[in-house]
DNA sequence: AGGATGGGTGGATGATTGTCAAACCATCCC
DNA sequence: GGGATGGTTTGACAATCATCCACCCATCCT
């Protein structure tokens, strides 16, 4: 069944600043959010990230602070977690940080 | 004398983002940034900036946490340092980052 | 010279944080 | 039912970090 469900996020108009650049400022997580520039939905699982190294708790540690910071949102359909970045509600409360962290993110 | 003397300073094509984004992801920093956003001089009293309830070594190691993140520069003159954002370096590095940064900042 | 001033250094301490490991939980599939 | 799968939770541990304190170092001023 397509059991839609969201894990808790901050809504829009309680995104951070500080918080947002906090999470950013891990060079895991910033590879995170390289792989989620593309817009669509991820799975959990770091493939191709070069993030073979590290524990799977640990990726799933980063993916939450991603999460509470209100960088991503996670859909739990069956035992699938799908992420995706909030790019509108980055766009709208942050505008041009996003653009602007991509463009100056080390390529790939 | 104008013993103009700088500290030292990563140099621009070394200025990495997520060093940048982990200075900026702490409210006492992002409140140094909001102060330097005017492109002036200023010394390291805190003075108006909401930060006198921190001790004046607090303040120094923050400061040093920016200078070495490429964020500010620091001039030595005499007994006195004055501290100034490096606006064109970092819209070199990161263009549009600091804008976006400054836009989205509480207004004061 | 000697005090006041602007500011940094080094150590100590408590809080966060990144990582791993092991156990756990729900779902899917045979 | 019983594995396998995708992922989280909890605990432990080391490393980093923010903060304070006491002291230090130049420089400026009288």
């Amino acid at each position: 069944m397509t059991d839609d469900e969201r894990l808790p996020q901050p809504a829009t108009a309680d995104l951070d600043l500080v918080t947002v650049l906090h999470a950013l400022g891990d060079p895991v997580r910033m590879r995170l959010l390289l792989s989620y520039a593309d817009g669509a939905e991820h799975s959990c699982a770091p493939r191709d990230l070069g993030l073979e190294h590290l524990h799977k708790s640990t990726v799933s540690h980063h993916m939450r602070v991603l999460r509470e910071a209100g960088v991503t949102t996670t859909r739990v359909a069956g035992r699938n977690r799908f992420v995706r970045l909030r790019r509108t509600d980055l766009d709208t409360r942050f505008p041009g940080l996003l653009d602007a962290l991509l463009a100056a993110a080390p390529t790939q």
